[in-house]
DNA sequence: TATTAACTTGAAGTCAGCTCCAAGTTAATA
DNA sequence: TATTAACTTGGAGCTGACTTCAAGTTAATA
């Protein structure tokens, strides 16, 4: 698969792949005779990996170290499984935050009715001044 | 209040909070003759505010158009209201994505500890080979 | 076969959001 | 009063994460 069909399937640039491979946030990738990138399906399921990692805000360098355990075998696995729950972890916090953040907005949000509400009933009953 | 009992108050560094200030993060704090900034429960209170929502992740522009707006008064209420609407959908869908994370993270660490205790029953009854 | 589109590399450029610095001023402490 | 700590400004520098560029190569189409 070329790079063009893997930008398009993951709405990345051609740019953005091959910057994610060169500071290894993928394995790298096979190459064709002449020198192109050939994706395989296992390629893509990292770059559909990485992608949700990425746009749950995990750091490129905790990725870069995951990818680099992996490609150094089982001995690793523990290493990584650490990566994995220290991340979980992040996220499961940011969701907790983003909860109470979006409590705060919500409220806000109601005073801004309410106070729309009590400018318009002015208009319905004027005030003597 | 001197900016070194807001930086501990609010744990950010004084530059930060110069920086909020110089771009319209925050309105304008007022100074004491000597022209030093003299913070007050209302500036801690838009602080506070500034602080939670950056930390959702609420870009600097859309903060500063709706500091903007609220020192243009109450002609600007529903175009204040429209902004935090937006920002608050847009924690709402950020929560949505962050859990469908966290449950992929989750199922790929459930994967390590079964691969894990495999391993260790390996240990325990070894195969020939 | 010739043109054109898609690809290659390494390096430089961009952007958001701070962070640090120099040079000077103000306020607090010995 | 003298020293020192905390503050001021404008501007330069830094970091993470891309993004663009130049100069060339490979593959696909007329």
């Amino acid at each position: 698969m070329m790079i063009s069909e893997v930008c398009e399937r993951f709405d990345l640039t051609a740019d953005t792949l091959r910057y994610y491979e060169r500071i290894g946030l993928i394995p790298k990738v096979n190459r064709t005779e002449g020198g192109m990138r050939d994706y395989t399906e296992y390629d893509c399921g990292w770059i559909d990996f990485i992608k949700c990692m990425r746009n749950a805000g995990v750091q490129i360098e905790a990725l870069t170290e995951y990818v680099k355990l992996f490609g150094e075998g089982d001995k690793t696995h523990e290493e990584r499984k650490q990566i994995l729950v220290r991340e979980r972890d992040r996220i499961a916090e940011q969701i907790d935050e983003l909860q109470s953040t979006l409590t705060r907005l919500n409220g806000k949000i109601e005073k801004y009715d309410t106070v729309f509400r009590d400018a318009e009933d002015e208009l319905k009953l004027p005030t003597k001044k």
